[in-house]
DNA sequence: CGGTATCCAACACGATACTG
DNA sequence: CAGTATCGTGTTGGATACCG
């Protein structure tokens, strides 16, 4: 098992903040959000990125934000089925906060191992 | 009460979304720090600001972010207790990133209104 | 492959009451 | 003013097993 902090996002509606982090303030949204900046993905592609995800919650965070708008899932008619996750309009208009996140992070995580 | 939407997050360390993520996933943890990036504040200010969390929750909050580095406690020694938060140079570091969920959500909000 | 259903335990939050 | 302690509650995520 992976070392994990949890902690809940309360937003208020009505508030840009909160507009925001009501999309991406799940539990791993983030990490998926990121993992289709570049490009559609398919579900196992996703759960290869975060293997930490369990399928349950990975599950639930895509169809939520498919609920909102901020992907789409296509379903492909293969035999072995096929789907694929691709951020919409709305789901990339999240990445710049993403990459300010990450690379905030980053710098941080830099401080960290030069300190 | 206020309409409420929890989400969990879970974060891996290591990777820099997760070390920006484990500052400022938390609950409110976003609305704190806006509170402060103009300048040192009181608790009772700071409650002001955000009339919907708890002060359980918000003393939590603040001493969370005190021990990561994010924030300072300054105790006046006035006869009705004083105490000033202010954020440090981690936290103003955050502020880039918060900003950017900020003017996301604004666009999202003006693009609600306006379809 | 891409899920869904169920069970379960862990939090983390709100409310309340009390303190220096 | 600025908290802390306690209780009760509910959501949520992990694990496991199963399906088209």
């Amino acid at each position: 098992m992976v070392l994990k902090v949890r902690k809940k996002v309360v937003a208020l509606p009505g508030c840009p903040m909160s507009k925001c982090m009501n999309l991406l303030g799940g539990c791993w949204t983030p990490e998926v959000l990121w993992s289709l900046s570049e490009g559609p993905r398919r579900f196992s592609e996703l759960r290869r990125d975060s293997p930490f995800i369990s399928a349950k919650v990975m599950t639930s965070r895509l169809r939520d934000l498919e609920h909102r708008g901020v992907l789409t899932r296509n379903v492909m008619p293969t035999s072995p089925p096929t789907v694929e996750y691709e951020l919409t309009g709305l789901g990339k208009e999240l990445l710049p906060a993403i990459r300010s996140i990450v690379a905030v992070g980053s710098r941080l995580l830099l401080r960290d191992s030069t300190a």
